[in-house]
DNA sequence: TAGTGGTCTAGACCACGCA
DNA sequence: GCGTGGTCTAGACCACTAG
């Protein structure tokens, strides 16, 4: 047999496995052969079959049991991944040119419904902005946003006249958890700087962020709705 | 050493490194230690180290490279798993009452707004449907469709009676890549059996479906925006 | 050219969970 | 029990690429 070195064989066997889940030959809930069954097929030692198949559980194509064996699972076709991208990328992908203004900074202690929002145990002191995102000079989405500086203290002494806090905070907070809520709310009073006609449909997504089980942030990013939409793609074979 | 077999010692390393990463002290660009010194820190082969890695590159914590090795890689806080449940799953996981009504079937040969709506390259027949689902009675969505004849000529005798197309659809085609795109939109007469003040916001989550390259299904889902919202998590230690 | 990850082997022992 | 996947080893050769 001449050996592709091009594609390595547990891509190879992933592969063959993939297409016959995917052609429908092997429906949910059909049995896989076993690891040595698949090791024997494809003349190969069981840890490279391993990789082939957890790799195609991490994808969620099917599902693996000890003594049982692997199987086919139902596909769920409502997940996937979804990329919210960087505002100022975003928009300057689309041709056009950023700006950003901020339109109010406060710090206070924490209120109740700032607690709520940062979901906070107890009131610390945080600091609330609010500022427009503009393409072409255009305003593109409204931001407003709460940080607790007991999380992130420094961010006191930011003035986000230059940066906005959202790529300030990336510099800041290397890496953390968050939780998204993706919603649709009318325009009102509130958003005036959008330049929508009162009752527009919005988009709205909201953003927790924690540190270490410690709450960063919480954002609100209201899109007028004819001018923005979230696009997610998801391809099994490409998943990972 | 005593080994705790309790947690394989491949996890161990991976979170001793996540801990690294997500604390802050491997900020972005570190570059981390080679396998080699790993297997040597870690008093273990060198493949038990490279799974823990190959895991942390897979959700995007490190970017790994030949002869340069590995570095930790800038956060991505904007993306998230997206998980858009099965209606009926998701009404009846809220403790509601799930029903459905189909409102109109109609077989038709493609016009130019389904080709494009499919996005299909010359017409073909097409199945178009309209439902309302209910939770306890009460309309929560509204659903608009269109099933490439071609793709799925089963869809021809099915009528959609006592299952939702989608539930009818995951059984006839197993696998396959999708994409949605969600926006706000505002509620009109299309919309009537939603019961809703014209001009409440809605969210509208669109889905095309493609099985092996062909076009399946395109489908619309109108949610009021006060009664739904869709929730992502992104956790980089859960992400998989 | 030499360092680094990518892949693969041919074994091994163990834990889980059906029978 | 005992079949199955989960993990791990101690090597090996190769491919890529930065210096």
């Amino acid at each position: 047999m001449v050996t592709q070195r091009a594609i390595p064989l547990h891509r190879r066997i992933r592969a063959a496995i993939e297409a016959k889940i995917l052609s429908g030959e092997w429906p949910p809930g059909t049995r896989i052969p076993t690891e040595a069954e698949l090791a024997a097929t494809y003349d190969c030692a069981r840890m490279t079959v391993n990789k082939a198949l957890t790799d195609l559980a991490a994808d969620g194509l099917i599902e693996r049991r000890r003594k049982s064996g692997s199987v086919v699972k139902r596909p769920v076709l409502q997940s996937a991944v979804l990329d919210i991208h960087d505002l100022k990328a975003e928009v300057e992908a689309a041709g056009f040119t950023y700006r950003y203004t901020i339109a109010t900074r406060k710090i206070r202690q924490a209120t109740r419904a700032d607690c709520e929002r940062l979901q906070l145990a107890k009131p610390v002191p945080v600091l609330a902005l609010s500022c427009l995102h503009l393409a072409d000079d255009r305003p593109f989405c409204w931001e407003d946003r709460l940080i607790s500086l007991a999380a992130v203290p420094q961010a006191q002494d930011a003035t986000f006249i230059h940066q906005s806090p959202g790529a300030w905070l990336i510099g800041e907070v290397p890496w953390s958890a968050a939780e998204h809520r993706i919603s649709a709310v009318s325009a009102d009073a509130s958003l005036a700087a959008l330049e929508l006609a009162p009752g527009t449909p919005c988009l709205a997504i909201e953003r927790r962020t924690w540190d270490a089980e410690q709450p960063v942030t919480h954002v609100r990013l209201i899109y007028p709705g004819d001018a923005h939409a979230l696009v997610a793609r998801f391809a099994p074979s490409k998943a990972g």
